[in-house]
DNA sequence: AATAAATCATAGCAAATTCATAGGAATAAA
DNA sequence: TTTATTCCTATGAATTTGCTATGATTTATT
């Protein structure tokens, strides 16, 4: 994720939160959720779709029955899923661990330090706050979302 | 800036913010910063600068002055310029305003969500620190880089 | 065994974006 | 008039993104 790019999230990490959301809330039973239900739940391509939670299956999130009456289940409880995690799963350059310094040391003293002050500021934030809130937070959340928004307080 | 794509600062806005500081440092005595200089400096093409230097004008952060011995200055002190001001200039996507419901209410509760929860708390630490951090912070934080890095706190 | 339903995997593509390169017009100082 | 500089725009290569498409593989059911 580029924040650059625009402090946008991308479409792919957006749908594969919401697919990992929307298979967390509807296999409470133990059932499993397929994608195309996903698909006309939240209103997205069935095959993109698909795509999208291949990428949630190789980061370890959920595993897949193929076959007949097949989904997807999530491998362990969205209390232990953390939005790192995922963001990690899918988009491997939005939480960077660290900010290197350039290589030519003579020159670019305020290069560097536009990184490491500014990027990476923002980045320790991101990455404290999704280490911080699971799945489960965020499914919370949203049913909570007309009452009163919580203040986070975090030393950066 | 795509928090997707990637939490990965583009080059345009690195170097415009790089550039901005360059000319800060330099035009001390109300001499004028030319592109020619910055580059040298920064080691980055001339002609990619200039560009991204456009920007800047564009933003009001600078004016050029043509001809011969001309160059940039500042069109008021780093003190009052802030960060999100330039990253605004440079990249209008990097700090969104709002992030407006989606326009079918029905089925995407969980993808509102996950932008207003998510990427609405990120876009709003980020909006918050770069509001409050001046050019001239910068360029100080820069010239303490040994120095231990202090601690901030933010409400959020 | 056959069928149907689902995951799994890969290829491809159009549009947008990004990172530059290039050329030259306009302007101002010497 | 020369030189140095900003200013402006066009262009292109490379990458990324969002999405479509095709079909192989696997499993449950009949």
């Amino acid at each position: 994720m580029e924040v650059t790019a625009d402090m946008k999230i991308s479409t792919r990490v957006e749908l594969g939160i919401v697919a990992l959301a929307d298979i967390a809330v509807n296999s409470e039973k133990g059932n499993t959720v397929s994608s195309a239900e996903i698909a006309e739940r939240q209103n997205i391509s069935q095959k993109y779709l698909e795509q999208i939670v291949l990428g949630l299956r190789q980061g370890g999130f959920v595993k897949g029955q193929k076959g007949s009456h097949g989904g997807y289940v999530l491998t362990r409880p969205a209390e232990k899923i953390f939005l790192s995690e995922i963001l990690n799963a899918l988009d491997n350059n939005i939480l960077a661990d660290t900010y290197e310094a350039d290589d030519d040391q003579e020159n670019n003293n305020i290069r560097a330090s536009v990184n490491s002050c500014l990027w990476g500021n923002i980045n320790n934030y991101m990455r404290r706050f999704t280490e911080q809130m699971s799945l489960a937070d965020l499914i919370k959340e949203c049913q909570n979302e007309t009452t009163e928004k919580k203040n986070y307080m975090y030393y950066i």
